[in-house]
DNA sequence: GTCACCACTAACCTTTTGTATACTACTAAT
DNA sequence: ATTAGTAGTATACAAAAGGTTAGTGGTGAC
């Protein structure tokens, strides 16, 4: 039984809704590193350097840009400190805040995925294509 | 009053295991379209034509090389009809429903988003560096 | 027969993203 | 004085992702 064009097409107006979220949404925090820098962030990692560390592979460069484009979509702010010496660090604001439903839903997500995949891959061990983790 | 270091470094371990997950969920649904095709389809647009209607912006190689690694990972069924005609229409499988929670927090977040930037835009009309939507 | 639609694929090109290496200017420790 | 760390920037290059254009072989409609 096939399933095209039973009810008079999808209502193209409610659809649009959704993916233009979903675009706006990704646009601001997708791509490669934008949530592992806020996640980074959240998990008290402050300053340049132990974001590089934490964050693996990324370069300095990427981490830079990064930070500067968060900056400036009030995700994160930058403060120097100059007590003893300059130091500068990185912290979320309270927008951030409003992203930890979508980080925690990714996260739960990421920890279920990992659990399916190696259990798949214990199941049908060696069988041609299949899903992989990074 | 500065705030690195206050607590004896972050725990490197349990930062692992968040950013671990959230890098395998990254993995297999991050980049510009999965998620988009995802959701597309699950707005009941079913045919290679239809979603590359429906998604605004993506080209047929593109969209082609999305589904097929959709496919690879689990996502989406790609089923032949032949009863008056060849159909070939894409449906997402049983372990696509489980990413719900994290499209629908992306699609609250975007919403909540572009209204926020359409606010400040207001607000703030012709200031420095702002916060853009698509 | 011609035209359009469907479901793609191939070739090529551009843009984006990331990597590697080096370098700056400063501080702090040995 | 040398070495190491901080917080990056500069430059050059490579790889990945995406876009453009065209074309395939099939069906169906006029």
């Amino acid at each position: 039984m096939r399933k095209h064009q039973e009810d008079s097409k999808p209502t193209v107006v409610e659809c649009n809704g959704k993916l233009a979220a979903m675009g706006d949404a990704l646009y601001a925090i997708g791509g490669k590193w934008k949530l592992r820098v806020i996640l980074a962030l959240s998990e008290g990692n402050m300053r340049f350097n132990d974001l590089q560390r934490s964050i693996s592979g990324i370069s300095a460069r990427v981490l830079s840009n990064e930070l500067k484009e968060l900056e400036m979509n009030g995700f994160v702010k930058r403060i120097v400190y100059t007590d003893p010496t300059v130091i500068i660090e990185y912290e979320l604001t309270d927008y951030s805040d409003t992203l930890d439903p979508v980080l925690s839903s990714l996260i739960n997500w990421g920890e279920m995925h990992r659990a399916k995949i190696r259990s798949d891959a214990r199941a049908e061990a060696g069988v041609t294509a299949r899903a992989v983790l990074q």
